[in-house]
DNA sequence: GGACCATATATCGGGACCCGATATATGGTC
DNA sequence: GACCATATATCGGGTCCCGATATATGGTCC
C-alpha cells in the first residue's frame, strides 16, 4: 500500500525523480542526480544503498534486472506506479513550500 | 557570515518563513507555520527550540525581545537580513527540484 | 610496472535532526 | 475539579545523511 508518505527526504526525491524516466543502476542514478539538478545535488554512496532498500521495502521501487559488465554487476532499479505518484506529490508539496515565501517576496514591498 | 547553507531542513525553513512579516515567539511560530502551510506542517515543541537555538547559532534568526504575559515569559525572535537570504534561497531551490519532476511529467506522453 | 581515476557495489559509524513524552505554570471553560 | 489552550524547556529514541572504508575491473599516464 503505502498510500501515502507525509514527508520525503531530499535523497529519496532526487533518487525517484532519477528514475522516471528509464531504470537505472545505483552508479547512474547518482550521475542522473546531478545532471538533473545542475551538479547541485551530490548523493553519497552511502545515502543511495540505504535509500533504494528503503524504497524497495516501501514498494516505490523494484529490481528490475541484474546484468554483469566486465565481470562486474550493474543492478538495475525500476520505479513503480507507486513510486510515480509519491514523486509527484512531493513535488506538487515543494512547489507549495516554495510559494509560502516566494508569494509573500512580491507582497511585501506594501 | 554563515553565506550559504547548501542544505535546509524542512523545520528551519518553515520556521524563517513563519519569522519573514513579524517577529514571532516560540508558540507563535508553530502556529502561523501551521497557518501558512494549510495545515500540512505541525512543528513539534521540540523540533521548533532545537531548531531557534541551530538558526540563532548561524545569524539567521536573533532574539528580539522578552515580554510577560500573565506571569508566563514570550520570547520574540526576528530574522535577520542572512536569514531572509537564505530562506529565499531555499525556496529557489525547492522550486527547482520540484521542476525536475514536474517538467518531466509534461514530456512524458513524447 | 605502478599510480591514479572512473566505474560499480556494499557496510559501518558518527552526527544531525525530528519528534513524542515529560515537566512546569497560568487562565478560561465546562 | 477536570480539561484545554497558551507558553517555555529538556531528554531520549529513532531516522537518515554521508564520509570512510573495502573490494574489484579497466583505462590513462608516466
Amino acid at each position: 500500500m503505502v498510500p501515502s508518505m507525509t514527508k520525503m527526504t531530499e535523497a529519496t526525491y532526487f533518487i525517484l525523480a532519477a528514475l522516471l524516466e528509464a531504470p537505472l543502476h545505483g552508479y547512474g542514478i547518482i550521475k542522473r542526480a546531478g545532471d538533473q539538478s545542475a551538479g547541485r545535488v551530490k548523493l553519497a554512496v552511502g545515502t543511495l544503498y540505504g535509500a533504494l532498500d528503503r524504497l524497495t521495502e516501501a514498494g516505490l521501487v523494484v529490481l528490475d534486472r541484474e546484468e554483469v559488465v566486465d565481470g562486474r554487476p550493474r543492478r538495475y532499479y525500476r520505479i513503480t506506479e507507486d513510486g510515480v505518484v509519491a514523486v509527484r506529490q512531493e513535488a506538487v508539496r515543494l512547489q507549495q513550500a516554495a510559494r509560502v515565501v516566494t508569494g509573500q517576496i512580491a507582497v511585501m514591498g506594501a
